[in-house]
DNA sequence: CTAGTTGCAAAGAGTTTGCATGGCG
DNA sequence: CGCCATGCAAACTCTTTGCAACTAG
């Protein structure tokens, strides 16, 4: 289906560019955004088809709680796993080493294809040991 | 806090207990067991109880929309972790070995502890290729 | 002009909570 | 008997949808 560069979807995509390492619920972006022309509904209406579209990624968070979207990785860390602090909720970039192998592995044994932009390994981070 | 052992929390154990190895949302935890006397809130309100004690663990699903309660894994297979196809919604337990060697140099390398309880990883699985 | 898009408000789904009643220990 | 738990219904939050008006191409 075709698209329009409308003003509501320029500022969505505009935002999500520029914070581009974050995760953010629907009602969060809304949050953020409101101030200028844009509605509830646009957003949500919007990041389903930015998300068909590859812009960005949605996630679920470990509390089982709210949905995220997440800007999409671009080129040079496109493969990288995201860690989660369970405690701090912050999110940390595995090492790209680490996920690879991981990956490979888990495709020779259990020839199962690992979506790196779904997964996300939950657990307690260093500072907050 | 003090807990009563009421039979309507003795009908959520022994769900839950009977099926292990699936998840279920609150919602069809009440649907599988609303012909018992058992209500919604009683559900809604004993889950996070009994996740407090470690009786059953809590997951976020890949669509991002729906949350999942899930079993504990008991001794024997408490390590392992779940892989969950994204077309044809099964879970896969993960070899040991990857996971274990996975979860080491996450914990050298990053000093990341890994809950296996909360880490689903998904993607696509041998069948639906 | 035409099809996609928007804002608003209403409708739905999932979850939480207040309150009076009931039951475990 | 005292405190925790339950059921019910109302309240909330998050998300989706219908509709008329608007707009990009």
């Amino acid at each position: 289906m075709r698209r329009y560069a409308t003003s509501q979807r320029k500022i969505l995509i505009d935002f999500l560019e520029k914070n581009r390492h974050s995760k953010f619920s629907a009602r969060e972006i809304y949050e953020n955004l409101k101030h200028k022309n844009i509605s509830l509904s646009a957003v949500y209406r919007n990041l389903p088809l930015l998300e068909k579209d590859g812009y960005i990624n949605r996630v679920a968070t470990g509390d089982g709680k709210q949905v995220f979207y997440q800007s999409i990785e671009l080129a040079g860390c496109g493969k990288s796993l995201h860690m989660f602090c369970n405690k701090c909720g912050k999110t940390f970039h595995m090492d790209d080493d680490i996920a690879n192998n991981f990956f490979g592995e888990i495709k020779n044994k259990n020839n199962f294809s690992v979506d790196v932009r779904k997964t996300i390994v939950y657990g307690i981070c260093d500072e907050c040991k």
